[in-house]
DNA sequence: CCTCTAAATGATAATAATTCCTATTTAGAT
DNA sequence: ATCTAAATAGGAATTATTATCATTTAGAGG
């Protein structure tokens, strides 16, 4: 069994077949998805599962801090497994998003948290800009 | 005239009632607020500026990179004058915010961006945590 | 200062994203 | 196998944001 329903059933939550759906996706597709993205795929399977119950568990497993939900060029939330502490940067145009591999924060931020006592719990980075080919597309310099 | 008038009178755009408004809110509070936030404050002076045209006009100051938007805790997208260009830890628990003075972004981000054909337009940062205030009372180890 | 016109606005309708509601189903404890 | 709280499906409701369009206005040019 997974890591995530692991700790979905360790909290007493349910294993249900939406979970484990909404979790398989995020798993294969390794990049932000919307809700609906996710619903959509999970739809091709099994298709009475509905966009209300994918919403209510995409927030579930953010408060369980299992998924991170961030906003990227687009109005809808992307939401993305929360378990490799990654970061990206997002191509406010076409939502191309690119993965970082190291943690841009600087360390220093421990030293200020130490100061002000305050306990770091998680953070998240928006790096927004344009992608190559947008940047192309829409004459925009560089 | 404020170097955000100028910018907007430059680019040919009219300088108008609630654009004079939404730029004296948002310069007044300094922190990031919504839409309706900046239409409530608005509408103290006056009333009959629509909530529509805050929109509108916050659209357009994002266009031209004087302002900054991005999403918090809620739902609503929040904005800010971007030469404020802060960064902040805030409390998950009692919302209080504690300034940073330096951007916690590695400078080594730059060289990805350039690896990647990527322009960095903006960036966004959140870290979340508890104060320490909240983490006596609520009894969370530190 | 008038005049004129494209730009901007106000009011409201429309759309998109997300949450709420409720009757029904089900996971998993006993 | 039974039972019950938790979870679900489906649709209505709510919230955030954008579009529409008739009316107003900023500011350029005379």
């Amino acid at each position: 069994m997974s890591v995530f329903l692991e700790k979905i059933a360790s909290r007493g939550y349910k294993i249900t077949p939406p979970r484990r759906l909404i979790l398989k996706v995020m798993e294969e597709k390794k990049v932000p998805l919307t809700a609906e993205d996710i619903a959509r795929e999970i739809k091709k399977e099994r298709p009475e599962i509905s966009l209300a119950t994918v919403y209510r568990n995409l927030n579930l497993l953010v408060e369980m801090d299992l998924v991170n939900k961030f906003h990227g060029g687009g109005e809808a939330a992307l939401y993305q497994l929360s378990w490799e502490h990654e970061h990206y940067m997002i191509c406010l145009i076409c939502g191309k998003v690119i993965n970082l591999t190291f943690c841009p924060l600087k360390e220093e931020i421990n030293d200020v948290a130490l100061q002000y006592d305050f306990m770091i719990k998680s953070h998240y980075f928006q790096i927004n800009g344009y992608c190559g080919a947008c940047k192309q597309k829409s004459g925009i310099g560089g």
